[in-house]
DNA sequence: AACTAAAATGTAACCGATTACATTGTTTTT
DNA sequence: AAAAACAATGTAATCGGTTACATTTTAGTT
């Protein structure tokens, strides 16, 4: 059956307009019973119909197949090069964007990765995420971001929406109190790869990318000993996940090898924010026999315990030096600057989205990677004279 | 037709597995023709020939339809009770999981918000953020989040990258160089809701959520000459941006109500990070006339600007006073402490997030609200003595 | 029992891109 | 000139939920 159609506009407002018209008018061409013999749509009305270009206006526009079009705007090589460019041009033209969910829907991955962190409030962690952004976009991958807010529970919840959403690929740095590695199980038995950074668990069945907080631990500390000091703190966070617990060990490692004897009166139990160092310093100037350093596993924290050791009389570093971690701007804002650990957050997300991003592509396998292990630095600045 | 199917299995590893290996075989006879016999699968080939649970698995197993399983799962009234807890209970029991592409190709919406900011690096956004996600996750939508790096070019980048993911509405904070609003044209065009917050733009499109910049400069200001003040340095960046604009323009008022005249000497134009305070204290230090007050429009380059100064030997607040923005943490960590505007980051996110959102519902339509304007405070502390 | 209204369920088209396989057209080989 | 090889394009099934509309079942009424 063939038909000729008359189509006539009252009002054309631009060119684009008409585009949608006459997409409109083939659609519905196609679509309605062959017995309607009149038909009046309003412009919004037909504009609701249908909106949204698809490879199927292209296809009918030029008289071609789907199947071409589709090959084409791949730039698969089997189309030829005129067709390519007939394509080409009227999708430039009529301003195709191709659907994302039918794409996902059909070749069964998504093209986005998910990010996972304990809280978006540290510059590391800022850094950490330019990196990861900065590889993933070059490779045209999306981001989906939550934070677990230090919550095992919220982690969880958020890795069965990472997994519900079917993602390519997980990064995660876990909460303080991650306990276990349930919620990830799905991902593994689908193969879908996970890689830990920063916050990594103890077991070794993902891929882990992280510095070696045992030996940045005893280097921290282990500065604080070279300088005399005997009394030393270590101002950290009960948490289950290694992280902290690794640099308390390396503390406890410099202290045995200094020959002085492991003190659990000395440490002391916060949240690691700036208030929790205030609180921190408070604790340090309630002890009978004053310390004369503190190990603190964060800056933000320890420019807290800074300002509160200062507000009790407490001169730093001569009464008291003090060792932060991580090497945060507030590590050189806070008077007398800290000196600290510094290890690259920028570099551990380049590398994490690029580690996952090849394993997608199948150019590397990240399961044959147990763990990367990054350098960090002591860097010495005026805390501990 | 009736087909009596005997399945027998050589190994059952777990009740999983088993059930992964029966809905297979539904699957292969549905799907085989009926002229082969005889058929031997190994469980890998088998396990890759279908491995997640659709809505079908569970129809087929339940023997109801699909539109059925459809409505239960998503709870429709329509569906009797008795019919919902057995589909519910086989869900569960296979672990189901909607396929989102499914759903989106479908319903043309994606339940995804994007949000796009300038940069990740400021206690300020990273509240934002997290009022935002708190939101958005209630509500059951997702984030995309992207980092516009203070490029104009990366920003409109990303809008596009959005606007291709099909985003049910944007949020959006501008970069400092973005002099036009091209980019998000489509996104009117297509009635996809932009809400614009803290860096918003001068035109009246999109819905604004700020707080008045005019104001807070004003009262920053005014609080350094009402101390006395009267040679008062602003430093801020060169933006094609309005907060920094207004800013500098309540700057302006407060000089004039006080009979100062504005003095485009004294406005040192930097990029606000903390190194540009430093810049910018060499560049007061290097004054003919020593200036006796700062307003910086940030508090990191206040931050880095209060330690510029006592390098150089200034006293702070005895010699110069200083007025930051932002009741960013680091106010209260550099010594001394920074007098500042505070305004709501975590409720400005929460409110963008939730206006967004009503609107997407229908519950509400921000096309009718033109601007959200947010209280903001001048906070006095140390550093103005 | 007959009839009607309401409740529950089923059927099938649809969203838009991908791709195995089939078909057609064109060039090269024997 | 016939056969083979290759290039270009087309056909149609597929991914998995959603939903308008159709059909069946149940409950309620006279």
């Amino acid at each position: 059956m063939i038909f000729t159609i008359f189509v006539v506009f009252s009002e054309i407002k631009s060119k684009e307009f008409e585009t949608t018209l006459i997409f409109n008018a083939i659609w519905l061409v196609k679509h309605l019973s062959t017995k309607s013999l009149s038909l009046q749509i309003r412009p919004c009305v037909m504009s609701r119909i249908k909106k949204e270009v698809t490879i199927y206006d292209i296809a009918a526009q030029l008289d071609v197949s789907v199947a071409t079009v589709s090959r084409a705007l791949r730039d698969d090589p089997v189309v030829s090069v005129k067709t390519k460019k007939k394509v080409f041009d009227l999708a430039e033209k009529y301003g195709y964007q191709t659907n994302q969910f039918a794409r996902n829907l059909r070749k069964q991955q998504t093209n986005t990765i998910g990010v996972i962190i304990p809280r978006l409030n540290s510059y590391f962690m800022a850094a950490v995420i330019a990196g990861i952004e900065q590889v993933a976009n070059q490779a045209g991958y999306n981001l989906i971001i939550s934070q677990s807010s230090e919550s095992a529970e919220r982690e969880s919840i958020n890795v069965r929406t990472m997994f519900n959403n079917r993602v390519d690929g997980l990064l995660v740095s876990l909460s303080y109190h991650t306990n276990n590695l349930d919620s990830f199980e799905k991902f593994a038995k689908k193969n879908i790869p996970v890689i830990f950074f920063d916050r990594t668990p103890e077991s070794n069945t993902f891929t882990n990318i992280r510095i070696n907080n045992v030996q940045s631990g005893y280097e921290a500390t282990k500065h604080l000993l070279s300088k005399g000091r005997r009394r030393i703190v270590h101002v950290t966070v009960s948490s289950t996940e290694s992280v902290y617990r690794e640099r308390f060990r390396g503390y406890a490692q410099a202290l045995a090898e200094f020959g002085v004897p492991l003190d659990m009166n000395l440490v002391y139990l916060g949240d690691l924010s700036p208030e929790s160092g205030a609180a921190a310093a408070k604790f340090i100037h309630a002890l009978p026999q004053r310390p004369d350093g503190v190990f603190v596993a964060n800056d933000n924290c320890a420019a807290g315990c800074v300002i509160g050791l200062k507000a009790h009389g407490l001169r730093v570093p001569d009464d008291i030096a003090v060792v932060g971690f991580n090497d945060d701007p507030v590590s050189r804002i806070v008077d007398p600057n800290l000196t600290t650990i510094h290890y690259p957050g920028h570099e551990m997300g380049e590398l994490a989205a690029r580690s996952l991003i090849n394993h997608l592509n199948g150019a590397a396998d990240i399961m044959l990677t147990q763990t990367i292990l990054l350098r960090s630095d002591l860097v010495v600045r005026e805390s501990t004279g």
